[in-house]
DNA sequence: CAGCGTAAATTGAACGCCCAACCAATCTAT
DNA sequence: ATAGATTGGTTGGGCGTTCAATTTACGCTG
């Protein structure tokens, strides 16, 4: 393996290991020595792979979103060549988002605690905005072409992107997590009659 | 002021700094001292009136929804005697939550981050589940009036209750809160044809 | 009403614990 | 042989909590 190679995967593995922690045991809790003990890796290693603790947690926050940014683009390229349909989009812009294989129990629980942390650290708000901005414009993208009225479009990829937030929230907190089909009904009430699911 | 007034007040003098250092500065940052210097207290005192920091915590997560539960029960009681029709109640309950005078920047942004704990605090657990259970009956006692399928209704209410919820996780974790009307807009899509603000 | 005694309120310093960050020493692979 | 990866003990600081000392305020007595 080379150098570069093993630089990201102990990168990788630490970003893994934190999200975990903080999913099981909560961010007081997570410290630097429980999150290397959970990568089997020793406590000293956490500040030569990262500045300091909040760069790691920066990162394990980025890693909470990104499978989801992952199954969107896997599903516009379903059909390579061909141009996807709008309502298609908006469909693979909600299911990235809702998929049991996207939204798990530990990302959801890790989210909601660095979400709720934004005010608080400079990096959290950026990459919060960053998710945000993303997930609104593929939002804006699928709809404007439903919806017609860009004005309208827009309002509504706002508020879609507000509730798929609320849904992570819930998955988090709720014990059980989310019944099956609640997130799409959900949105399905919201975003009728553009939204039809399966 | 008798004995048991001044202990009240204490009591209340506390659980309002603790909420106002944990909107400010955040759960971590807010340190017992700190909490006390907001109120003018001294440190040692927070242990006078309550058993530890969870126990003041777990009061001031409370405290964030107290204001919206009396503001419900103050609608209902405009009218006295007279039966609260069902469209009004419905009204009544989305309002309760999000009202400027309830779900202030302060409430919304320590309200979030006492539930992103709640996987972790088992007196912060209970304390969502009681707030949710009340959401949701105030919800559905007005829902069923209107719907007529209790079944319908009942879901209809969940899904509310979880949208309410991440509005506040909005007001807290967008720099600039929610836009005005922003919060009805969305009750309204989801509950329509039944909610109908103003 | 004045003076006193007592119990509660309040103080702020001290204790024990744990954490993030640092670093000199050791190991490993090129 | 050398540069980078890895170790694990150390350190400085900050936290929640405790507690003995002090102040405050109420009730009782004469």
């Amino acid at each position: 393996m080379g150098r570069a190679a093993l630089d990201d995967l102990r990168r990788a593995e630490l970003v893994e290991a934190a999200v975990e922690s903080v999913a099981r045991i909560g961010v007081q809790a997570a410290t630097t020595a429980r999150i290397a003990e959970t990568a089997d890796l020793s406590p000293g290693l956490v500040h030569h792979y990262f500045a300091d603790k909040e760069d790691l947690l920066a990162a394990a926050y980025k890693a909470t979103r990104k499978p989801a940014a992952a199954a969107y683009a896997r599903a516009l390229v379903v059909a390579p060549g061909a141009a996807v349909p709008p309502r298609l989009r908006l469909i693979a812009a909600v299911e990235a988002h809702l998929t049991p294989a996207v939204l798990t129990p530990v990302r959801a629980a890790a989210w909601t605690q660095f979400t709720a942390l934004t005010p608080y650290r400079f990096a959290f708000a950026r990459i919060r905005r960053a998710q945000r901005c993303r997930q609104e414009s593929n939002l804006r993208a699928a709809l404007v072409a439903l919806e017609g009225d860009r004005q309208t479009a827009a309002a509504l990829a706002q508020t879609a992107a507000l509730a798929l937030d609320g849904l992570w929230v819930e998955a988090a907190t709720r014990e059980g997590g989310l019944a099956p089909g609640e997130g799409e009904d959900l949105m399905a009430a919201l975003l009728a009659p553009h939204y039809v699911p399966e």
